[in-house]
DNA sequence: CACTTGACCTGTCCGC
DNA sequence: TGCGGACAGGTCAAGT
């Protein structure tokens, strides 16, 4: 489920709840892949640790302790980390959050900080997870020494991205932009948006593409992303916010969940959804054509 | 090494 | 209304 974009907005959003709350404990609900290398005792790890900051990598959130602990958190496909407590601008936002009562049925984690706030984790599937690690480990973990650059830091340029993708040449390109080796955050979502918006089929094959063409897939795949942050992300039926609340990007997509409706360049055109590398993806054959 | 496929889970939707 | 099967936004392990 969550993307770059998603993560992205839950972090700025938890970055306004939870720095200088200091954690009480921790109730595990049922959460296989959590905690699986913290220490035995996780809540002795946590008691009285201040939050300090909340960073983000690839799609992976780090919350860090005034510990030298940091809680490390990657959503996967349905994860959700929901704030509940009162704010400095004003109780009643969990007034029109998406989800209801909390805990529920899909509810992992939840930590308990001294003021009465409570952050939980959701996951519907059960495939992400929390870890508690020292922070000057987090970097070694293996996801992220092979991950790519971040595509909306300024300095990663689009060079940098057809460096690397080429590295890819052999494989078609949707796989390619969905590898996160080549550059972090994009999914399925994004992947189809850029995709469409550069015109490029997504079951052509990389060396098959001018170098141009892949500078046009970094550049739209970066704007695509950075609009669905401005718009919260994209919610289809899992994701919500820090607050609960749902993002409106899809209102704004071109192809994603659009079969059946019409392209946006050709109106007699039908958005057609297809299968690429087992992943369900959204083209308009007629801007995108095939290989 | 590069590429593809299946597995991890639960819930929902669609066709019979 | 019930039931089986396909499918869902992400990664990893194992296969070729």
């Amino acid at each position: 489920m969550p993307e770059l974009p998603e993560v992205e907005t839950v972090r700025r959003g938890l970055a306004e709840l939870l720095p200088r709350r200091t954690a009480k404990d921790v109730q595990v609900f049922d959460s296989p892949k959590s905690f699986p290398n913290a220490p035995r005792d996780v809540e002795q790890f946590l008691y009285g640790a201040e939050v300090v900051a909340v960073r983000r990598r690839a799609k992976v959130l780090i919350i860090d302790l005034d510990t030298s602990y940091s809680l490390v958190a990657h959503l996967k496909m349905t994860g959700q980390l929901v704030f509940r407590g009162e704010t400095h601008f004003g109780a009643g936002h969990p007034n029109d959050s998406l989800v209801g009562q909390l805990p529920d049925r899909s509810t992992r984690l939840q930590i308990n900080f001294e003021d009465g706030a409570r952050l939980f984790f959701n996951d519907q599937r059960k495939f992400g997870w929390v870890k508690l690690l020292p922070t000057s480990e987090v970097e070694n973990l293996p996801f992220f020494k092979k991950v790519g650059p971040e595509p909306l830091e300024e300095e990663t340029k689009p060079e940098h991205f057809i460096e690397r993708i080429r590295r890819r040449n052999g494989s078609m390109v949707k796989p390619a932009i969905l590898d996160q080796s080549v550059v972090a955050g994009i999914g399925n979502i994004y992947a189809d948006e850029a995709l469409w918006a550069a015109k490029i089929h997504p079951e052509i094959r990389v060396r098959d593409l001018a170098d141009e063409q892949l500078e046009t897939i970094f550049i739209e795949a970066v704007k695509v992303m950075a609009l669905s942050i401005e718009k919260g992300g994209s919610t289809d039926r899992n994701y919500v916010d820090a607050e609960g609340k749902r993002g409106s990007y899809l209102e704004f997509a071109h192809v994603f969940r659009r079969e059946g409706k019409a392209c946006h360049v050709h109106p007699d055109q039908e958005i057609v959804k297809i299968r690429v590398a087992g992943r369900g993806t959204h083209i308009c054959p007629v801007c995108q054509t095939a290989p």
